[in-house]
DNA sequence: CCTACTGTTCGATGCTTGTCGAATCATCAC
DNA sequence: GTGATGATTCGACAAGCATCGAACAGTAGG
């Protein structure tokens, strides 16, 4: 029933994408709020953790430019959207880079 | 005689700004060039060996970009201008991201 | 002083992007 | 099925940005 939403592969990640993606600050705090789990969790729940005061399709089209950076995978599960950053595959690619935009 | 042009304290760096200026393919082709060589060098021969099909005006302006972004330092040195990556600064602020962007 | 040269500034233009409201879709509970 | 709920899609709009040609500014060399 859990589908995996479309994402590039690891081996076509483009670095013009990732650092569009991440200079966007409401992106950046979504993505600085779910680098703290390594668990994937419910994407609403990150949304009220980092408090941004944007309508619901604005956050739908930036989990969607993360989503298609390589960043983050999106697994639908029943109405819910169940998201994690893709560390191993950023790592692989771009080492260090996570980190040194989102902390430690 | 050389008059430093204007640019950010270290600690007024935007991580935003940072990004943005990054992302741009041909910005981040003239920080690459530039990230080679630690001495100051002239930002001519540095787009020369970049080798973008840009217009100057254009180049001056992503050189202003990255200059405010405080990614560089530009020295105005009669009619040249001298340039060189702010390495220390960056990886005060913001430790790895310049390794992480633009490689070893 | 005059010329050549290097780089910047100034519009203007076309493209991209962040944002929202309204409509739509998919799923769950009853 | 019906209704409610969470998320996406679809225009639309405003703001931002990369790009260029033309004009300008400062400097070096005669």
């Amino acid at each position: 029933m859990p589908r995996v939403l479309p994402e590039p592969s690891a081996d076509s990640f483009d670095l013009t994408v990732i650092l569009s993606a991440l200079a966007e600050p409401g992106r950046r705090a979504l993505m600085t709020e779910l680098y703290r789990s390594t668990d994937p969790v419910d994407c609403a729940v990150v949304v009220e953790k980092a408090d941004l005061g944007l309508s619901n399709p604005t956050i739908s089209h930036h989990y969607r430019v993360l989503r298609e950076a390589g960043l983050i995978r999106t697994v639908a599960e029943g109405r819910k959207r169940i998201v994690k950053v893709r560390r191993d595959d950023m790592d692989a690619r771009f080492p260090g880079l996570l980190t040194a935009v989102l902390g430690t």
